[in-house]
DNA sequence: CCTTACCTTCACAAATTTCTGAAAGAAGCG
DNA sequence: CGCTTCTTTCAGAAATTTGTGAAGGTAAGG
């Protein structure tokens, strides 16, 4: 029976130096961040927790039980964070809960998610060309700013290439886990 | 208040192809994308008009009865857009009315303005980093998604002088002004 | 096969955001 | 110097969004 083992006094001498105010506040602030961004709130408190956790991992008690809120909320929050890739669940075998991870390769997943939402605004942008003109003025803005976004969606690509480079390069070959 | 005067027949033969309609439902479709994306309606909406217009620059009040809004959403949206630098304001000399105007080359303005929010995500994460120990997991953690910021927005800027030669190359020296 | 533990979904209450009408604030023009 | 025209600001109404409690579903363990 796995036991929910999180004993909240801190009785480990020297090793854990994670003082839990910290924590929060970190989790807090840069959740704010995000929020501002346009990241709605509780998806961004989560994430800030899990990007925070040391494992990278956290079941939806514990994130309840460190953010103050419901298990509903939890549940919307990680809903909204894996549609858009910034965290992935995972099964544990001998138990019920979930876990929920973030990799530290996800930023850019979530970026590349991102891509799908600019096609469409291409497809808008095809359109609109055609229904106004592509010899008339603002037909000929629209199709220049469609030619923007296609170019940036190609050196999207290529610019992830280098950074995956840049990254083994510095921080030695990862996995891909935080 | 002015007569809501908008004659549906277009009188003028040949010249005038700018079908109202087909404008308006371009206008609304984008619209409903950016917001998709997180960009708040209003603004959303006039800048797809912008988009949309001939010049690339409509008054308050053509904006106002274009979109059915009033003037004071009107200026709620512009002051918006001028913010994240996806239109600028220009003062006609001989009248008190102002012109909001798109240029063709303000995606990429509005795309580094973007950078500045996330100079604020690094500002947090290094906070982070220190608070929670560069030598723990969570620490680590933190220290690569900053670095991934910081590779992110060095690339941005090489990025964006490319396509500065591409668009030069594929739609002739513009002077900016879509 | 039933119990238990966990996650999700649903309807509702609360809080925030959004847009409007009205008044006040600038800036040209007579 | 006052009038006119346009923009902005302010307070409030309306609508959307957000988070909770409770019921429902699914799968592990006895």
């Amino acid at each position: 029976m796995a036991e929910p083992r999180e004993p909240r006094e801190v009785g480990e001498p020297g090793r854990t130096r994670r003082d839990p105010e910290s924590v929060s506040r970190f989790v807090e602030h840069f959740a704010a961040q995000l929020v501002e961004a346009g990241v709605p709130r509780m998806p961004a408190r989560v994430f800030a927790a899990l990007l925070a956790s040391d494992t990278g991992a956290l079941t939806s008690a514990e994130l309840g039980e460190q953010l103050r809120i419901s298990p509903a909320a939890v549940s919307g929050a990680v809903r909204y964070l894996a549609q858009v890739h910034l965290v992935s669940r995972e099964r544990e075998p001998g138990s019920r809960r979930d876990r929920y991870r973030v990799h530290s390769d996800q930023w850019y997943e979530a970026l590349t998610n991102r891509e799908a939402l600019i096609k469409r605004w291409e497809d808008a942008l095809r359109e609109g060309v055609t229904s106004l003109g592509a010899d008339t003025p603002a037909g000929r803005r629209l199709a220049e700013t469609l030619a923007f976004f296609e170019f940036v969606e190609g050196e999207v690509e290529a610019m992830m290439e280098r950074w995956r480079a840049h990254r083994e390069k510095t921080f030695g070959a990862g996995d891909g886990r935080g």
